[in-house]
DNA sequence: GTGATGACGGAAA
DNA sequence: CTTTCCGCCATCA
């Protein structure tokens, strides 16, 4: 049973600001799928907000911006998954 | 039905 | 550190 896209999006919503998520954990076994839900999603969705697990990220500078907008502590081209990330299932 | 693709992940070299 | 390769699965031509 793989993540649909209502819940890949409801779980991006609980992440806060300065925290990110990975493809990964909004839909294990099957991130691609949450790349596609993002691609369709609407403005309400944080979208920046979601990295890949080594904390880069494919939304250019735009993505990097809003990031360090939030404070998410950014090293190089990647965020500092360390202090960043957050587990959407662990506040869900 | 078959093969290619993608806002990915992780292991291997 | 970089590149390569394979697994994954919904979509689409």
């Amino acid at each position: 049973m793989s993540a649909s896209t209502g819940l890949i999006l409801a779980r991006l919503r609980r992440v806060p600001p300065g925290f990110v998520t990975t493809y990964g954990d909004l839909c294990p076994r099957a991130p691609r799928q949450a790349g596609r839900a993002l691609a369709g999603a609407g403005p309400d969705v944080p979208w920046w907000r979601v990295v890949h697990s080594d904390g880069s990220w494919t939304q250019g500078e735009r993505q990097r911006r809003l990031l360090e907008a939030e404070a998410v502590p950014i090293r190089g081209e990647r965020v500092v998954m360390r202090q960043a990330r957050i587990y959407p299932e662990a506040i869900y």
